[in-house]
DNA sequence: ACCTGAACACCGTTCAAGT
DNA sequence: ACCTGAACACCGTTCAAGT
């Protein structure tokens, strides 16, 4: 194992296990075992290791098993990427600041490019479609690990207190469902199965 | 003007002329003439500065004009949000890290629902969508502004080189339309179109 | 080539002291 | 009540020096 996939692992463990602001030069330098400046011939700088990290894990999508059936493909390519967000929780955020361009993240988004193809999607529609639904992904992965669906986002109780009354109408009349908590599991599952609807409405008949 | 409304002032155009790593509690003392230690009656700590600095911008999404159209709503919800993130192009990060629980967050949530709801969604489907169409919403402004959507994200040319050729084949296949640069107002408002369309799939045929 | 150690210009926050 | 100033435990990175 070369120093570099050394202090890329030591940076992975710090980031899964204390989260992105742990990942101090000076941590993941301890960590290998190590002085601080000596991480920089390796990694170039912080901004570089942060890349390279979301590089590592975006490997983990790999590889990607040829399904015939492009519902299967986006399906499994979608839970695998919330699947990847759940397990390296910092990896949301870094997913929004730069082109996902690393070699492998570029397989995936391949794949999904061929989903659409298979699913019969005009070619020129078909990588503004990969960016929406990318989108609509990764941000619900972010949405549930950065805290937006976190506790009190459904139900503005304590917010309701500082309004007057009937400036929620909508509030009012969807209370019995807002109540009760949301199962973000079947959710993003009902969200995707919409999405696959989408697509199929875009598809033109005869998909070769 | 309170002195919590003066730093918050100064928060906030930091962050738009230098980024949110520019905020930091010395840069917004020096920017309100006052050492930093002063801040902390007032705000609390950081974490609570940043997020009353996302609930300020938030309420430039007001008044939300009643409109018949549920369409015309919520169109202009999306391209609003969408305009507030690249006014400050900070916010985005924010919106994915906490729960929009400030009162006036709360009134965009509820104009949306009112929307779905005149669309004639299902009241149990309502919550569901509404956090369907803003993870989108979101995902696309935090895309632009936070660098997702930049150089290099349509053409990967420099990837291709480590890859084995063949390796791409729907990007080959996609070459004519991957080579021009998209227009991201354009594609935005056929995003919207076809979550429009989605909506109205899952309506009922009586909207009461 | 690879690493160390001191230094620089920063952080957020605590604490004791001033008015 | 509101603010200051010194201090503490941190940052990323440069630079000169060691092997």
């Amino acid at each position: 194992m070369s120093r570099k996939e050394e202090i890329l692992d030591a940076a992975v463990t710090i980031a899964d296990r204390d989260g992105l602001d742990a990942v101090s030069m000076r941590a993941v330098a301890d960590q290998v075992g190590v002085t601080p400046m000596a991480l920089y011939p390796h990694i170039g700088s912080k901004a570089e290791l942060l890349a390279a990290m979301q590089g590592r894990v975006l490997s983990e999508l790999l590889p990607i098993q040829a399904g015939t059936d492009w519902r299967d493909q986006l399906r499994q390519l979608a839970h695998a990427s919330r699947g990847l967000a759940r397990r390296h929780p910092w990896v949301g955020s870094l997913m929004f600041s730069r082109p996902s361009v690393a070699p492998d993240a570029v397989r995936v988004t391949d794949a999904i490019y061929q989903a659409l193809l298979d699913a019969g999607v005009p070619a020129a529609d078909v990588p503004r479609l990969e960016r929406m639904l990318s989108t609509f992904v990764l941000g619900y992965a972010l949405s549930e690990t950065g805290g937006r669906f976190g506790p009190s986002s459904q139900d503005p109780r304590g917010t309701r207190g500082q309004l007057p009354d009937g400036a929620l109408p909508a509030h009012t009349r969807l209370a019995q469902w807002l109540a009760k908590p949301a199962d973000w599991d079947d959710e993003f599952a009902t969200d995707l199965a919409d999405l696959e609807r989408l697509i199929e409405a875009l598809a033109q008949p005869a998909p070769e």
